[in-house]
DNA sequence: AAACTTTTGGAGCGCGCATTGTAGTACAGC
DNA sequence: GCTGTACTACAATGCGCGCTCCAAAAGTTT
């Protein structure tokens, strides 16, 4: 009936998730946007609407990407609920040194940009840091039960413990840490709340 | 011989540093940089020098209150080593929580926005975290030789451990945890490194 | 009072911003 | 071929940005 749509949306998201990662939101403006995703101003505005709707559809591409990395680690069912914790731990810590430049993680970023005093990003952003954060829970839950949390740590304080590390470690990476000096800091966060 | 300077410099600097703080640099225009100072468009470009240099200078003004809480906690002879630490990170705790809206530290949140790109304003930022660290570590070179210390971790370890705890409740404060919260994070981070 | 310096308030600069609109063109189904 | 949609490219809009400059007012010194 039409012609077809020609860019790809997946790649798209992707690129311009990364634009916003490295610099964040205010920082980054429609031009580069466009520069990073190679599509036309046009394209932009018709497929994703204005720019603080076109940031939020980023924002869910890089929870898709959170969510595959928790799928693989802490969803895993062949991992032990520690296994599979500090799976997901240092798949993190690649997540956020990974690129040419370490780019911590967008989620933090955005955080700490003044993006948070927007009504509707702050909902946006907190729901995805509360993601990372059930999937955590769920498997101390398990390793609760099975007497694998150091004694009068509950599993959700441990949660909240290993997220901080975790928000911890986004930070140290954008100031320049190796992945090598990540990961020594989270074993010792993890093997603090180990039994 | 001339009329003297109005604007009380420290409290412009001040007011300034708490909009960047608030809102990041992006966000931050000259024009509310003039409304919450008081001062004229004129004024602060005769007296203060381009938004970049405003914005290094206010990042000075926050060393400044962090050196403070430094010599009051870190550097107070009269405190034991772990004292003082646990001393410097209850005012951290309070620091990031206490204005009306939590809003983590200038510093992280300066390395999360783009602003760590600009290699100037790196440094600058850089430079006043390795502050801390320093005064974490002089303390904690105290208490290794003490053996006040967990077996198997070295003073510098541990520096790098507590910063990274700290990095974490400055993100988690911006995200909404109140000081309990934060403070018993800390407090568990703390005993994990003590003996 | 005169000389001098700084503040004040505002006008204005050029530029880049996000956004909209308008052509012309390419590709699909009828 | 016709219709409908999605593409490209670019002009244009209006606004706010950082920054400069100026004339008038204010305070301090001689």
């Amino acid at each position: 009936m039409a012609r077809p749509v020609e860019f790809d949306e997946d790649k798209v998201l992707t690129y311009a998730m990364e634009q916003f990662w490295r610099e964040g939101y205010e920082a980054s403006s429609v031009q580069k946007l466009l520069d990073c995703t190679g599509i036309n101003r046009g394209t932009l505005y018709n497929s994703f609407g204005d720019k603080d709707t076109f940031f939020k559809s980023c924002i869910d591409q890089y929870n898709k990407v959170v969510d595959t990395q928790i799928a693989a680690t802490l969803e895993n069912s062949k991992l032990g609920p520690w296994e599979a914790i500090e799976a997901y731990l240092d798949e993190t810590v690649l997540n956020v040194t990974n690129k040419r430049r370490s780019m911590g993680c967008l989620l933090v970023n955005s955080v700490c940009e003044s993006i948070n005093y927007d009504k509707e990003m702050r909902k946006v952003v907190r729901g995805s840091l509360s993601t990372m954060r059930k999937g955590l829970l769920a498997r101390l839950n398990e390793a609760h039960k099975n007497r694998k949390v150091k004694k009068g740590v509950s599993a959700e304080f441990a949660a909240e413990v290993l997220m901080n590390s975790l928000h911890g470690i986004r930070v140290n990476s954008r100031d320049g840490k190796t992945p090598k000096q990540l990961k020594e800091l989270i074993k010792f966060n993890v093997a603090s709340l180990k039994k």
